[in-house]
DNA sequence: CGGGGCGTACGCCTTTAGACCTAAATCTAC
DNA sequence: GTAGATTTAGGTCTAAAGGCGTACGCCCCG
């Protein structure tokens, strides 16, 4: 216990991250070390911190979880990442796994087994939610949302904000047929049948505000 | 400071409860009584415990944050509800006011803050966030939302799902142009163009889960 | 330099959505 | 018991959405 482990608090929310930080800091062998508010001043404070775990939120304005995932990666940083977050769809889980996440956990968890889950994670375990270790063994596949072109998700992220095709049109500068043929090939890759429930996938991976 | 400010804290996520219960202990006129996960745990909670002040959140599984503060004016219950939550709706605002909330912050408050709105509310003064205050002001007029007749927001709640007219026919035993009759009064009175546009609306006012 | 993915765009066609109108049965409230 | 809201359902019509096929210029990668 001499070494208590550093651990990185990563979340828009400053109640959660002071929530966090209060009730882990009760743990013995837990020191929380710093927070950050989005992924760049996660990668930021890491990097000068040099925490043992990063306690990561998925959803965060500005640079999102993922990115600041594959920001310390590049960086080489030695942190373990454990991802708390409430999505649950395979497009945001498994690149965030990909990315590589220690752990992931949902937001519902209660604090103790939090803290043994930080604890696991530090002893170089990666713990996944049952949920998450299923799609892993099962979704060999690629997450279709994760195939969209860039165009394609900016149409997407047009349509998810509850624009025709002839606004989305406008919107781009494309004509509507385009937008149309974007469209398609959204509801193709994401299998569903319509732009409303294409809307409502954007919205649960976090593609657009809710 | 012989007598602390007895806080109920209502949350659908453990760690935001637990965060919270340990920040707010650390201060030292307030201390947190309970904690409940639910609207119906809420109000039991809040007629055992006789706390100061409730703070609560909106957005919950079962009953939710408003039937909560309805069910605690009904029993005439003296307690004090600080409202925190992440909606900006009009439509999901103005209720919670009007049932009768002393306060509304949003979870974007950092925790001094937040400590400084249960001392406001527990003072006797109405604390609201500058653009809840707006809405007040502004918005005389009713929320559309809340205009929704029963079975409007049963058809509103097929469609934020995805389902097409025909299928929220069948789910409900209806005829798909007596759902079409309801989904046109449902755009009319939400002020929306589409189905897409009142699908994103149910979201965001939590009539249907994220 | 030849594929392959990407972005753009058109045409044809069918299905779906939604507006506007009417109207009956039911229920509730005063 | 009458007025008003709710729920149900139909008709007609127009506009929007979406499937399917085609095509062409670009750029990158082997």
């Amino acid at each position: 216990m001499a070494e208590p482990i550093r651990v990185l608090v990563v979340d828009d929310h400053p109640v959660v991250r002071q929530g966090l930080r209060a009730f882990l800091d009760l743990q013995a062998d837990i020191t929380v070390v710093g927070e950050a508010a989005d992924g760049d001043a996660a990668v930021a404070a890491a990097e000068e911190l040099r925490p043992d775990v990063v306690l990561l939120d998925l959803r965060m304005p500005g640079t999102d979880g993922v990115d600041a995932l594959r920001g310390l990666r590049e960086r080489h940083n030695p942190a373990r990442v454990l991802v708390i977050t409430s999505f649950t769809e395979p497009a945001i889980v498994l690149p965030a796994v990909r990315a590589g996440a220690a752990g992931y956990v949902y937001k519902d968890v209660d604090p103790p087994a939090l803290a043994a889950a930080i604890r696991s994670v530090h002893a170089g375990h990666v713990l996944l939610h049952p949920d998450v270790a299923r799609l892993l063994a099962a979704g060999e596949a690629e997450p279709d949302g994760a195939r969209l072109t860039p165009r394609e998700r900016e149409v997407l992220a047009e349509v998810a904000r509850g624009r025709s095709n002839r606004e989305v049109a406008r919107a781009l500068r494309l004509s509507e047929k385009t937008v149309k043929t974007h469209v398609s090939a959204i509801l193709t890759k994401l299998g569903v049948q319509d732009r409303t429930q294409a809307a409502l996938y954007a919205v649960r991976t976090g593609l657009v505000d809710a």
